[in-house]
DNA sequence: CGTTGTTTTCTACGCAACGTAGAACATCAA
DNA sequence: TTGATGTTCTACGTTGCGTAGAAAACAACG
């Protein structure tokens, strides 16, 4: 239960554009940002959605538990539960998990990264 | 176009156990061997299914370039096109590379690896 | 308190992927 | 030719997702 959909994606990409301001959108919020990013280079824009299908998307992504839903105040406030980068790398370990040779697959993966990513990697691993 | 149901994994899985001796399995071949698996560890053990239905899977596979068929001998022979370990390394790169700041997922990735895999990175990443 | 605009829930339709397999066609061995 | 075996075609049921209407819950105003 890990994959999403494209429109789940770009709704979760609204979410996480400002996950740092622990800032919790509500609805309205969100539908304007959606329409102002009209133009936009992401793949999802294009014409405006139904209040109703973004909330029921909403929902579904927290059924998932990717979304955290204030239900205290009036208009429900929304908002990512991790931050994209945690989410990709947590998305990164199940794949990896689901290996059994879980050392051969890391000694593939690090064969293609970029040369500054090595770079990156070399420096976060530290000394021995 | 990169996740895999429950069938088409086990299926997988069966050509990917004999991936090392380049031996191109044939329908036959599968079945025995799936259902001598019968009492083994892994998921989707327990029914026989119909020979149609692994053909199925078998083709879908194709479709999806994962798996690779001889038509010139009679009985068809089929084999996974990469290892497990390069299907999966794959995969990882594919949940990165739709990241916008890869470096930080990477850092994030690598901070909740174990001990001894760390210890192989660093090796396999070697001196600057 | 009732009318009205906003927000949320419930329900549902269409489509695609996947598990599943029957029916029919092709091929090989006797 | 006749079985036995292998392959293709077609299809049905389920589930996830994009999409949204209808209706219920609620807030604010007069």
């Amino acid at each position: 239960m890990a994959s999403l959909g494209e429109l789940e994606r770009a709704v979760m990409d609204l979410l996480w554009a400002g996950h740092e301001a622990a800032t919790a959108n509500t609805l309205r919020d969100m539908l304007a940002q959606s329409t102002a990013a009209q133009g936009g280079a992401a793949g999802h824009e294009g014409k405006d959605l139904a209040v109703t299908t973004v909330l029921t998307v909403l929902s579904r992504l927290e059924k998932k538990g990717l979304v955290e839903r204030e239900r205290g105040t009036r208009p429900h406030r929304y908002q990512a539960v991790s931050s994209r980068e945690d989410h990709t790398a947590e998305l990164m370990h199940e794949v990896l998990g689901s290996a059994p040779d879980r050392e051969a697959v890391l000694a593939r993966f690090i064969g293609s990264v970029t040369e500054s990513e090595a770079e990156t990697l070399r420096k976060l691993l530290g000394h021995s």
